[in-house]
DNA sequence: CCCTGAGGCTTCGTAC
DNA sequence: GTACGAAGCCTCAGGG
């Protein structure tokens, strides 16, 4: 079996498939590796903020309300989509008698 | 080995602790045995909804909907803390000069 | 034959629908809530046996084998019941609801 | 020595604070948001490869591989740099950053 | 057959 | 430093 899936189709045959293969990990890996790097950048700027008196702990929870915030807004888009569509398939409770 | 896991400490030894897992594992398997007659509970509602003409597409939105709102306040609610907690943990941005 | 019940695709009109509509929404509302206790108490139960020491994901490891192997014998029992049915043969039992 | 940098616990205090205070929010979103992006990208990487046939769960699980025989090697140059230090020796390179 | 949504696993931050 | 709790990620089941 050339092929690493067990329940996959089998793409391909031979040397191809493996060198498509191995793309595929080291561009994971690599994009993997950045993404730690900035991480790091991250837990670095909180380092630097500690070390200038600061008090990390409520800046992360300014960074949360902020993102709530967002969120929230694009909840209520959510909320509002789903009820038009709820809108638009409903009876619509008319009293129309008969 | 006693002991099913692997990386577990291994409390107390022989026949107890078998007696112990399989009454963990008992209890369990009859939680989600009522959990999945719950769930067939409502598939039920639904069909005989979908019997009565209605669109269940549109009431499971509704469903949806009324999730949200509810999960919304509550989410409200935890803006209001977080806040209150970053607030009473940040200098305050207090123009005292010095 | 009043407003529901037909097969018409959306029970316009009337009190009686939207009495019904609520029903349901209130009936599945309720269902949910139950599953979701049922959830929670099998949370408590993993809870307890983590305190006593056990290995919860191994524990989950072997619910799921004895599901698998139980699914398998479900699908012996079917395989049965489609030979017998082929067969003009008529089922020994019914299985007694609990 | 300026109002901040020094160990005081919250540098209270005049628009400085304040400015660091939003470059640190400032850097840490954007930080984020360079993180989402990649984290982005690598599902793009999995889903092109399921779009060729890959079984995406497979090359998960050897990721995981790859990633544990790397820590293993890392912990072993570690009880080697540990064997190093408790010898006196210097450790032979600085591993150059990228 | 795709896609959304719930559930479980893992990791990171926090409190003791 | 250890153990608890929360957050993001991956998986899988159910519905469209």
């Amino acid at each position: 079996m050339t092929q690493v899936g067990h329940n996959s189709n089998k793409p391909r045959a031979g040397g191809v498939a493996v060198d498509q293969l191995k793309s595929i990990i080291a561009r994971v890996e690599k994009l993997e590796e950045e993404k730690k790097g900035i991480a790091d950048d991250i837990k670095d700027v909180f380092a630097e903020a500690r070390g200038n008196g600061w008090d990390v702990k409520a800046i992360r929870q300014i960074l949360k309300i902020r993102k709530m915030d967002q969120s929230e807004r694009e909840e209520a888009e959510n909320i509002l989509d789903t009820y038009m569509s709820a809108l638009g398939m409903l009876p619509l409770f008319e009293e129309d008698g008969e």
